[in-house]
DNA sequence: ACCTGAACACCGTTCAAGT
DNA sequence: ACCTGAACACCGTTCAAGT
């Protein structure tokens, strides 16, 4: 992270920033800060720098958005599995927590469908079903997760999760509103596909 | 919707608003230019009234969204059904048909989850099946429709998606890469619910 | 209550120029 | 290639004032 400083450069002289910094200092404000916490100029004066500057280390606002989402699914860390079943819940709960992780990126994520290279591999780690289950199974998950963080109207302001005011929930205790769901929704899913497929 | 005159009222004069003619204006903007066609002032313009007019009749830009999104799902139109499978399939795929026919206000309803009456109706549409495996099911459809407005990047530009350039997809047709999928992932689910159930 | 007028505090991005 | 400087074309929202 270079040294915030105010305004010591003159035309010529370099600033020394680099694309990973650029990142780092947009993650750590949206982690900080929110959605709305996030913008260009911001970063750049984080970083003791001129707004246009970003764009010589960043094509938009969209690619640096992209970029943060896929590293983000680089993040996903897959337990070693036993069996296709273990495997694949496996994954699927790494993915959730990841992305509970960083609600906001979480957010992005979802409304980008994820086209970079980490979205890619994480894609394909669960091939060892077929495509089109690992594809509903990551549907449910995402879908899951985007309920959860809108829910608590996460996505929109700060980072930790609000206190959550006291909703219409009907039944449930006051936890997260999600582990125990998930899971449940995983083993209906996994049942379902194995009443048409055989390992 | 109010005519578009140019400049022709002084500071007393009403324009004869309404609070319909706001939430028109904003879902015709939003469905021909999509999120970033969306601004207050561009709904003021094409109102032929000042920007802060629009504060008179919306709290402001989030309550609008909101607003725009349960009038959005209050357009579910569920097919009558022969048994709670039946009903449960028709109540998801209308749901996805809807929002798949607005999909910036979709990308809006995963963003925001839907806390306005109509998706409470909704919500409750389906308590024929258990809470639990209604929201699991929910969950799922808007993963679902998620990934497949991403995917075509839409949500980002205009309204009636884009010709969808050629993609890494590995194996599947050129088509919506939908409803096929989005089927057979329901029916898993169905079989999996069914397993731990009975009706 | 509904609107104009004017302003505040921001945005993302581009273009030209320096070294 | 990387940065400053200056600008363009926008934003959402608020406050005061008219009728």
């Amino acid at each position: 992270v270079v040294a915030r400083q105010k305004e010591s450069r003159r035309p010529g002289e370099r600033a020394g920033l680099t694309t990973e910094a650029v990142l780092a200092t947009a993650r750590r404000l949206i982690h900080e800060h929110g959605p709305d916490g996030l913008s260009m100029r911001r970063i750049a004066a984080e970083l003791g720098v001129l707004p246009n500057t970003l764009y010589s280390h960043v094509a938009d606002k969209q690619a640096l958005l992209d970029a943060l989402v896929d590293q983000l699914l680089g993040e996903v860390r897959v337990p070693p599995g036993r069996g296709w079943r273990a495997r694949a819940i496996g994954l699927l709960q790494a993915t959730r927590a990841t992305l509970l992780s960083e609600p906001t990126l979480a957010m992005l994520y979802v409304q980008r469908a994820g086209r970079g290279p980490n979205a890619i591999r994480l894609a394909q780690q669960g091939l060892q079903i077929s495509a089109e289950a690992f594809r509903v199974m990551i549907a449910f998950t995402v879908g899951f997760v985007a309920f959860e963080l809108g829910r608590s109207s996460a996505g929109r302001s700060a980072a930790p999760l609000p206190p959550l005011p006291p909703e219409l929930n009907l039944e449930g205790p006051a936890q997260p509103p999600g582990d125990a769901e998930f899971n449940l929704g995983l083993e209906w899913l996994m049942d379902g596909v194995a009443t048409r497929v055989q390992d």
